[in-house]
DNA sequence: CGCCAGGACGCCC
DNA sequence: GGGCGTCATGGC
């Protein structure tokens, strides 16, 4: 990755990333395409940092009225631009349906998003669509001013008082995660740092917390990239390509192979339709 | 109108 | 401990 500072921009220069794969993949759900064709822009936050990031060919970015110092300390992190996704993918490549996948979507990075809004958004997302998810935490962040509410802001909360949320069954969820973070019984900074298992075990003390969420917030929001969600989608790929299991080698960042697995089986498979 | 959406839970045997 | 109906809501 090479950036350059221009007057109030940061230009960045990478080509192991694509801006609509990588915010617009289900990883992230607060990402707004305000233009699609080149340049191509998106706005968003990343707790409570605004960022307007073009595309303008590919491998170029600009990431508008951005300081030096905002670019280093916050979106270098969370576009982890510290991991060098080309090596990853010539390890993956190994494996010919992974050589393919990489091949079919190598611009998706795993962004190091927050915990806490993870863990909410995956809530959210179960049994939901991505168009309904979004229009949920876009109401969530409307009602608190735009910024996504804390774990003690939304512990005051009942499902009923979250009815203009339409997040359905989800709300009684919303509230444990909320309850249990702000009292302490879930901590997720901890969560964060135990050896998997135990991370797992901990997150699912939360109801609506399962397998696949608890996966997904390990993932997504403490980058733990040995976590590896698997969906109905994932378990077409492992019962189609990988019978006797995933490949040793890709196990350490499993995550991320699973990023180039989805969006690689998904379009096969709107492809075939 | 019915089907499905990056699931989890409760209850069944 | 696996199988299955149910859970809200809305896009298609």
């Amino acid at each position: 990755m090479d950036y350059q500072v221009k007057s109030n921009d940061i230009t960045v220069s990478e080509k192991d990333f694509d801006l609509d794969e990588t915010l617009d993949c289900g990883q992230a759900f607060r990402w707004k395409k305000i233009i699609s064709e080149y340049p191509c822009t998106y706005e968003g936050k990343f707790l409570n940092t605004a960022l307007k990031i073009s595309q303008t060919k590919k491998g170029e970015f600009i990431f508008h009225d951005t300081t030096e110092k905002n670019f280093l300390d916050i979106w270098y992190n969370y576009f982890d631009f510290g991991t060098d996704y080309s090596e990853l993918k010539r390890q993956f490549s190994e494996d010919e349906t992974l050589a393919k996948a990489c091949n079919f979507a190598g611009g998706i990075r795993l962004l190091r998003q927050d915990s806490w809004e993870c863990l909410i958004s995956f809530i959210i997302s179960q049994n939901n669509n991505i168009p309904r998810i979004k229009g949920i935490i876009d109401r969530l962040c409307e009602h608190y001013n735009g910024i996504f509410p804390s774990a003690e802001q939304l512990s005051h909360e009942s499902p009923e008082s979250l009815s203009y949320l339409r997040s359905g069954f989800r709300a009684k969820y919303i509230c444990d995660a909320s309850k249990k973070t702000a009292d302490g019984t879930v901590n997720l900074t901890e969560i964060s740092k135990m050896p998997l298992d135990d991370a797992r075990i901990a997150l699912k003390q939360i109801s609506g917390v399962g397998a696949k969420v608890s996966e997904c917030v390990l993932l997504f929001g403490m980058h733990r990239t040995e976590a590896f969600p698997v969906d109905v989608w994932i378990k077409r790929v492992l019962e189609k390509y990988y019978p006797n299991g995933f490949p040793e080698y890709a196990k350490k960042n499993a995550g991320i192979a699973q990023q180039y697995l989805f969006h690689y089986i998904r379009n096969l498979s709107v492809q075939s339709e």
